[in-house]
RNA sequence: GGGGAGAUACCUAAGUGGCCAACAGGGGCAGACUGUAAAUCUGCUGGCGUACGCCUUCGUAGGUUCGAAUCCUGCUCUCCCCA
């Protein structure tokens, strides 16, 4: 993997870069739609690519493990050829599951134990175990095995959290260090600063994992619960240490007001179920402002979705048709709301892309963040 | 013509003397959702009042009772079976 910086903002600390990878090139900041359990919910790929511009997704280790299973995935060949998707992939280690499935499992030395949320069968993840099972889904971009810090938490939990993330990191990175791709396409080994909100122990983290020299970094355990302004000034501690020249990915946001904070704080990759989960359930984010599209005040407007809008859902069809379709309970409301969001998502970081280029970044930001704070 | 069952809030439907402004679904309205156990979850849903509360409701008109959606009588309507 190599990361090259297009340009460098000069009020803020955005930048505009290159990823460039076996699977293609990713330009920065980029948002990344999570693909879960091997499919972006409601959105096909052929309009992930054609439509939403994704040029980069997510897969979950712990997910893709238990279904279909690594038997499947290895005769499959891999992710990219099971899922015929040929673009990047990234995989979450299963860390936040250990954090959201808290309580089927336990958190030992040698890893975690865990019950599965499907069948209660029982399993153990070990930071060697879940390099393995990610060299066989083969994600371009790979995920330390990591504990998601809850929030609110007590300083000296969030050190032991810190220090067992760290543990796991080494032998995480020493078994990745001893392993191959089974492809014929490179992998990349993102370790995750943790240390919940505790500025210390943020720095701590950040300079540990950076001693490991890796082709980039992560920052997780952050839009858990705390204060917006927490997580931005734990990015901000965080982004001081970890080197100018490799890509920082803020793990799980966010808002597109997280986005563009992150953005101009020296962010380069994102993800978030949001424009998927909350598209699914009526929310839609738009540069005008925030739409509950459920709402009765668009029982009868049949203005389209979103004019200024980047996905061809947004002229096709009307507000008033899809809060129908979303209130019916019909598929379909679900796959135009999931498009429409993840390419408003995928608009605003390459939008931020071109400001940081072109040098009106921080206005625009900052214009942008009072639309987005507005509901509609 | 004879026999039987029933009528409860927007809908379906529970309740058969006081704990009933009335279970539970649905529908409606609003809210939540941040590395997806989520096409999910939460709240409200007779009127007025922020609230304690007050007022009006269980087909309809009367009655019994300290007290009735619940018991009795008349009436209206609906459904089923037999002729």
């Amino acid at each position: 993997m190599k990361f090259e910086i297009c340009a460098k903002d000069n009020k803020t600390k955005a930048r505009a870069g290159e990823i460039t990878t076996d699977h293609g090139k990713i330009q920065t900041p980029i948002f990344m739609p999570v693909g879960t359990a091997g499919s972006v919910k409601g959105v096909n790929q052929r309009d992930l690519i054609e439509d939403v511009g994704a040029q980069i997704i997510l897969g979950n280790t712990y997910h893709l493990y238990l279904r279909p299973g690594m038997e499947t995935m290895n005769l499959a060949g891999g992710l990219h050829k099971f899922i015929n998707w040929d673009r990047p992939i990234l995989t979450d280690s299963g860390g936040y599951q250990v954090f959201s499935l808290a309580e089927n499992r336990k958190l030992k030395d040698e890893g975690a134990h865990f019950s599965s949320h499907i069948d209660g069968s029982k399993h153990l993840f070990t930071p060697e175990n879940i390099v393995d099972i990610q060299r066989i889904i083969g994600a371009d971009i790979i995920m330390a095995f990591d504990e998601c810090t809850p929030y609110p938490c007590e300083y000296n939990y969030a050190k032991k959290s810190m220090d067992l993330t760290h543990k796991w990191l080494k032998r995480g990175l020493k078994h990745f260090d001893a392993s191959e791709p089974l492809y014929g396409h490179s992998q990349t080994f993102f370790p995750i600063v943790q240390g919940s909100v505790f500025k210390d122990l943020r720095i701590e983290s950040a300079e540990t994992i950076v001693s490991h020299n890796r082709e980039g970094y992560a920052i997780g355990g952050l839009s858990v619960g705390e204060p917006e302004q927490e997580m931005y000034d734990m990015i901000e501690v965080v982004n001081e240490i970890l080197p100018q020249d490799k890509p920082r990915y803020l793990m799980g946001v966010g808002t597109p007001v997280n986005i563009l904070e992150g953005i101009a704080r020296g962010i380069d990759m994102f993800d978030c179920v949001m424009p998927t989960r909350n598209g699914r359930n009526g929310m839609l984010f738009t540069s005008e402002g925030i739409i509950n599209i459920k709402n009765v005040k668009w029982k009868n407007d049949f203005s389209p979705i979103d004019e200024n809008g980047s996905s061809f859902v947004d002229l096709q069809f009307s507000k008033a048709y899809l809060r129908h379709l979303i209130i019916a309970k019909e598929i379909l409301g679900a796959q135009i709301a999931s498009l429409h969001n993840l390419s408003f998502y995928l608009w605003l970081v390459t939008e931020s892309r071109k400001r940081i280029i072109d040098g009106s970044f921080l206005s625009w930001k900052n214009s942008m963040i009072e639309k987005l704070s507005f509901r509609l």
